[in-house]
DNA sequence: TGGCGAAATTTAATCGATTAAGTTACAACT
DNA sequence: AGTTGTAACTTAATCGATTAAATTTCGCCA
């Protein structure tokens, strides 16, 4: 932890040019010999001074190199979700390519204001649970791509949740069923509980109000219907939150014959919960999840479900923000017909 | 995306007062009349004006509230590993709290140098593979904290893994054992292999050093002994890479009676193997674990393991370099007495 | 009313660069 | 030789703040 007190003067007069040629010599090949450029490089070098300073650059350019990742969750969650930690694995391979700096940002505190100012643009994932945010956003200085959601005016990438979600349901229905639903955030409370009447989350929509008309869609196509106490709500997906649901919905008199899930979390707890009851899966309950986690391929059974490649998604995300691409990405998915249908 | 052009000199000359006024009303209370600071304020949020702007206040104050986590292997890596991806949480856990940042850095690519200039300082977690990042983080200019491992002169955040890595196979071991080690990056090299007679890895002691001598000293206690044609290599705790090793050494003739692995992944991985062949554990065959995974202890059987928490280790190395502490920490562990040996 | 000290506010130097515009040097051509 | 064009550098304004030091204001008391 030494100082070294180097600046772009100081150098400029130790080595005798002006302080433009050697910031020219760092940033600018084509405005210096290239026999010049050599040379201040060498001696720059040799002196210790290992070219201008970044906060000065950042300032002075107005960019950093830096990508702020916003996840609508908090961090803590996110970098143990499995789906989330794969996106972010997307995200940071792209722009360690291209020599970009990952930050990042909790959706749940704090203002992007206070990183606005030196962030090159904003990555975010999932819908914003704080309307302030999806507001803060709308009206950002810098770039924004949305993932998972839509907002007005910015570009975004996105599967076709309802669709993807009619085509899940779709396979898993026959003519006779009793559905239930196990939903992702579906309303805004923090716990794990049946929807009844509860107004549905969220102004902007999101993934799970699409997929939830996906399944609604399916439900109605193959003649079967549901209420709304038939429909859980899950704040997060993991397994903590969706064994409660799990338990709830496996004790249901008479029990679901399909159980529709809006991940591959509460899908497997699911799955491991009625099991244990010794039901049959899926010839007494079948079972879909969402996603398409490695996990899900491995269970036995193997879940059936809906794969998307978060990584894809990631790279895709950091790609647009950087190129400042505008229009909006709807990606594809595939249709796992796994053992649980 | 709108421009909003508004300086502390533009937002002075609305209001009618200097600059130096404005920049207090934001930043130093005690400067002036509480009266004139909420009147400042007001006018400011009319305008538009949020506050100065950040990339100048850190070229000018020197701190940004950015602290770069450098994930000694990959980011990509990182965000999948679950102790890894625990000690991020933590980290962030205490950085949210004071409103800092979380730049996530990976330490194979690029020089520290690259963000030095912005950040308030570096938590680096696990021994860096390239030697060159060790000397880059003896000489940085910003505040450094090493977690599992260390570099003299640097605060760091450990457990005593010798002393763990002891305590676990003496457990596990009886009088007369045949014992194999699967071992995480004790070697440079990428792919799983036995490491004979190469140079273990790394100038900087590493935990693996640690825990090997740990192991050894325990083998040697117990009256038992080993050679390096039983010890192997896995390059990163990742399943994909562990199976090959489980694979090659249960099919060694004879078997080993006791596997010492030096991560949970590795030993769960091992486990599962052994029980695709039919081996008996712990009858025929004892294993034993390193971190204390959450999954360990979920296994049937579970994992006799050395539990550290992770979380608290992340929580105390942001800590520590907030607080700029100097001293070292060495934190407790737990042996767990799982069912594998 | 004048004087004094503390509080409030302003002035101006500084953080460390980038870059448009201006200057100098020099080779090439008529 | 004189003109011209281009390459190579330099000058100086600017990015948007912070803060020590200087200045002004003001309350209070003799």
């Amino acid at each position: 932890m030494k100082k070294n007190k180097l600046t772009l003067k100081g150098v400029a007069d130790i080595i005798g040019v002006s302080t433009a040629t050697i910031s020219n010599a760092f940033n600018r090949p084509d405005q210096l010999s290239a026999k010049k450029r050599e040379e201040i490089l060498k001696k720059c070098e040799k002196i210790g001074y290992h070219g201008p300073n970044k906060a000065a650059q950042i300032l002075r350019k107005g960019e950093s190199g830096i990508v702020a990742l916003i996840l609508a969750d908090n961090i803590e969650y996110m970098v143990s979700d499995p789906v989330a930690s794969t996106f972010i694995k997307g995200v940071s391979r792209v722009l360690q390519k291209q020599n970009k700096h990952l930050l990042l940002f909790s959706g749940n505190e704090g203002s992007i204001r206070d990183v606005s100012d030196f962030v090159d643009g904003f990555i975010c994932y999932g819908a914003p649970q704080n309307t302030a945010l999806a507001q803060e956003l709308k009206s950002a200085v810098k770039p924004v791509v949305t993932v998972d959601f839509d907002i007005e005016g910015l570009p975004s990438v996105n599967i076709d949740n309802e669709q993807a979600a009619f085509d899940i349901a779709s396979k898993a229905l026959g003519y006779d069923e009793r559905v239930a639903i196990l939903g992702l955030k579906l309303i805004d409370s923090p716990t794990t509980c049946r929807i009844y009447d509860s107004p549905l989350f969220g102004a902007e929509s999101s993934i799970a109000q699409r997929r939830l008309q996906g399944y609604l869609k399916a439900i109605e196509q193959t003649g079967n219907h549901i209420t709304n106490d038939w429909i859980w709500h899950i704040p997060e997906s993991q397994s903590a939150y969706a064994r409660q649901a799990a338990s709830e919905v496996l004790n249901c008199e008479p029990r679901p014959t399909t159980i529709l899930c809006m991940s591959d979390i509460i899908a497997l707890e699911l799955l491991q919960c009625a099991m244990a009851k010794g039901i049959e899966v899926p010839a007494s309950l079948k079972i879909t999840g969402f996603d398409g986690i490695d996990e899900a391929a491995r269970t036995r059974p193997n879940l059936s479900t809906v794969c998307q490649s978060s990584i894809a998604k990631g790279e895709l995300a950091a790609t647009k923000l950087l190129e400042n691409a505008s229009e909006n990405t709807v990606m594809s998915y595939d249709i796992i017909s796994g053992e649980t249908v």
